[in-house]
RNA sequence: GGCCUCAUCGUCUAACGGUUAGGACACCAGGUUCUCAUCCUGGCAAUGGGGGUUCGAUUCCCCCUGAGGUCACCA
């Protein structure tokens, strides 16, 4: 017995990852590094019917991008099918008289839990187990022959999880078609892959039992469990699901959210290490995540608090950092300007950003011209006041001192506030008509600034236009 | 229905049995020479109910209620 830790995600190929499973996989991931173990994964894909293509790639993706590389893997569980490693082991459970082939049809099985829900009683297999099973042949079902005890068992997350002995029953082991089942496969696999920590959904509670009973069946020890609640959906009525509307972590990828701010998302969705941090970094977490720290009741998905911290993250980024990671995400337009500028407009808009598809609303107007529009004045509770001779007049005289203007940010200020004075206008009047005239947008970031990234040119030929529309 | 798990603001959560029950998100209000955002200040807002134990329960015990899970040849 080795006292290293192994963790290991083990999902099975059935679809898209969603924010609970890759919330499991992170708290696996952690745990691994934060001991300097080994992180595996393994597909576990044993229901040929319920694979679906390009899902075990899919997972891999999710995985890549968040940054939870894996030491080992992927290994895949129908491969070892092949192998005959599962076989190999119900083998020796047949041979210990802890395994037995099901001689009952389908249907009757079918007959027989009818049976138990029509007395209101829960169906137990155990109740028909066969006196004189027939040998296995491989095409019965083989089924473990279980001992019903009681267990308790310590659970990192949940603490005692203890059950009577009615819980138990003869689990099938390898179904008719060859393939072991989860409850058996897994089991083989943690043991072999000395997985020391098994770290997964609270779906596995209820067989827990099962699975201690055949750990002893098989002369082993079972390793540290750590039993990590649902993650329900943004009502809070259900646990996140897939044909809930749940969306696929990659999507989050598509939207231009941070890796890292996912990881942090993930990670205190049900954990905080008892202080008042909010934003942690990844290599943080690894320092600090505790599974014991971990909440025992389900933790609601709330996209708010998703944008809040891909918000925090990307003000953190530096400039250089932030270009690279915008990069596809640009208005069309966007591409006939360089490099240099497109940083400017990213100084900017950066403490704006929640998520990077949100860029080419606020930044359109800084890469073409967009339409006069005039519901920008005629909306505005300030302008709207104004008569059209008196804005015109307006953008008269902030023309005439502009055009003095070099636009650098510091001389921009100075003659805006000049105008101020000279207008003897509010800013809320003035700079809000300036604005409007040079951006044509609702919302735009701070108008010397913004001015002084489009240059004389443009921000005077705007204030133009605006006149002429006027 | 049986069994299991869980229960603090709307949400994520903090609180050796002794706190005005704290923080964050969201929301609202004000400030930062315009808008949006950031930042700052303030506000709203919680221990599901009932019994115990105790000088004192969010905290320990019991019951109820509510929520979730599970009872597959799915994982």
């Amino acid at each position: 017995m080795s006292n290293k830790v192994s963790t290991r995600f083990a999902p099975s190929p059935t679809g898209f990852l969603h924010v609970g499973g890759m919330r499991t996989a992170l708290f696996a991931w952690l745990v691994a590094r934060q001991a300097g173990g080994q992180f595996i994964l393994r597909i576990e894909d044993t229901d040929q019917k319920r694979e679906a293509v390009g899902a075990a790639q899919h997972i891999i993706d999710c995985l890549n991008w968040l940054g939870l590389d894996f030491d080992e893997g992927p290994i895949y569980q129908s491969q070892r099918v092949k192998e005959g490693i599962y076989k190999k082991c119900a083998q020796k459970l047949i041979d210990s008289g802890r395994a037995y082939a099901d001689p009952y049809t389908q249907q009757e099985v079918i007959e027989f839990r009818a049976q138990a829900k029509a007395n209101k009683q829960p169906f137990l297999y155990r109740n028909h187990r066969p006196d004189n099973p027939p040998e296995w042949n491989g095409s019965q079902p083989l089924r473990f022959k279980s001992e019903s005890k009681e267990y308790s068992t310590e659970d990192l997350v949940m603490g005692k999880l203890a059950t009577g002995p009615e819980v138990i029953d003869d689990f099938i082991l390898i179904k008719s078609d060859g393939f072991p089942t989860y409850n058996f496969a897994h089991i083989v696999d943690d043991l072999e892959m000395a997985i020391s920590h098994v770290i997964r959904g609270q779906e596995f509670i209820s067989s827990l039992p099962n699975y201690r009973n055949l750990h002893e069946a098989l002369g082993e020890e079972p390793p540290v469990f750590a039993t990590v609640p649902h993650v329900l959906n943004e009502q809070g009525n259900k646990k996140l699901s897939k044909r809930d509307g749940a969306k696929d972590i990659l999507d989050y990828q598509k939207e231009g959210y941070l890796p890292e701010a996912m990881v942090n998302f993930l990670a205190t969705l049900g954990w905080n290490d008892g202080t008042e941090q909010e934003i942690f970094s990844v290599s943080e977490l690894i320092k600090k995540f505790d599974l014991k720290k971990v909440q025992k009741s389900g933790a609601h998905f709330d996209e708010h608090r998703l944008k809040w911290i891909n918000g925090s993250h990307i003000r953190n980024l530096d400039i250089e950092k932030l270009y690279e990671k915008v990069e596809g995400y640009w208005p069309e337009p966007a591409k006939n300007y360089d490099r240099e500028y497109k940083k400017r407009v990213l100084v900017l808009v950066q403490e704006r950003l929640k998520y990077f598809s949100e860029l080419p609303e606020l930044t359109k107007f800084l890469f073409e011209d967009l339409p006069v529009n005039p519901v920008l004045i005629s909306s505005h509770k300030q302008l709207k006041k104004f008569s059209k001779g008196e804005l015109k007049a307006m953008l008269e005289q902030a023309k005439n001192s502009l055009e003095q203007s070099d636009f650098t940010i510091d001389d921009l200020t100075s003659r805006l506030n000049d105008l101020l004075e000279k207008t003897g206008q509010k800013p809320a009047v003035l700079f809000s008509l300036i604005r409007i005239a040079t951006t044509q947008s609702p919302a735009s970031p701070a108008l010397a600034e913004s001015m002084s990234v489009l240059g004389k040119d443009l921000s005077l030929k705007r204030i133009n236009r605006q006149i002429k529309a006027l």
